[in-house]
DNA sequence: GACTGTTATTTAACATGTTAACTTAAATTT
DNA sequence: AAATTTAAGTTAACATGTTAAATAACAGTC
């Protein structure tokens, strides 16, 4: 069954087809009824929605502290990753945050003016920028570490460890199966 | 088990952390090691981080089609809601298409430019702007919504139906979740 | 060692995301 | 009905997303 794909399941649902079938003023058709072939997936059980929804959602719960400390969600995503990991460079931030590079560039501008990171030079590589973080950075990650963990768990204790873990199997799994092919 | 903020695991599974411990040149330390209370979550098991692979992981599918056709992700979502549902107002469409009032502003301007839809006067309530979809758009909406179709089929049958049924009810509960509190 | 191709990063240009402030029209209050 | 409040859109300002082109450094070939 895949009612994504099917007019009249649309039609029935949404109640909008209903009531003689979408014509403007002048009577021209204003929508697609009737033409079941060509109708699109519809919305509201579509995958690219729905991963935008979620993420939204979880978001909400991040971006007032994170705005709080004056950080956007790449920003902090990035001095995270280079606590995490130490010094690393900018093509490797950029596959471990999902920025990709031209977003990068701008993000390390801003934070190294920022004085939470700093750029050094690859002795081996010139085509490269090292990333480090900074020993204020470092204090900015000590206060909200903190929090954001506080948030997490109270997000995980709401929905569920169980069914987080199966959504994250499910997302990695969809997510890698695209980034073969 | 909550791996995703220990710091011990981390540190095993990264294998960042066993060589020294990341000083750099100064012997400045650079990195949390030995800090595991402020220590964030693993960016690996995030929730964040996996909803955004899993969406662009996604969109890379069909993204191309949409760019050979001169649509964005957002302007193609205006379109179809508007050819799904007739004729709606601008509010409404932020709602359905999860675009926020100024994006959607933009989003407006130009596919009005571009002819694909036309602004409307609500006669009952002056601050509406009320959205319909033209002819040209209508047209356009016909070629890509078989192309659309295929695409989503196939990413249905390489990941499974059953699997992504699931995966839209977790992300629906999990969206609910955050609407609410 | 000059040529060619490749890789890492940046720049450019345009589209969208995000928050706050503003404008106008409706709805409420008094 | 005038004043206040609320709601719908828009504008502004800055950050990021997205694609293509440019730059610079490395790698391999002849």
């Amino acid at each position: 069954m895949t009612p994504e794909f099917n007019c009249a399941v649309i039609a029935k649902t949404s109640g909008v087809f209903n009531r003689q079938g979408m014509t403007d003023a002048a009577g021209k058709q204003t929508s697609l009824e009737g033409q079941d072939a060509f109708l699109p997936p519809n919305t509201r059980r579509s995958l690219p929605i729905a991963l935008l929804r979620a993420r939204e959602a979880v978001m909400e719960n991040f971006r007032p502290m994170l705005a709080a400390h004056d950080l956007t969600e790449q920003q902090w995503r990035v001095i995270r990753i280079l606590a995490e990991q130490g010094v690393i460079d900018a093509s490797e931030m950029a596959d471990k945050a999902f920025i990709l590079p031209p977003s990068l560039t701008r993000i390390i501008r801003t934070l190294e003016e920022r004085g939470l990171i700093s750029k050094l030079r690859d002795e081996n590589d010139g085509r490269r920028v090292l990333l480090e973080i900074t020993s204020s950075g470092l204090s900015i990650i000590e206060q909200v570490a903190p929090e954001s963990k506080a948030i997490y768990e109270r997000l995980q204790s709401r929905f569920g460890r169980e069914k987080i873990d199966v959504l994250l199997d499910l997302l990695d799994e969809l997510a890698d199966l695209s980034q073969q092919s």
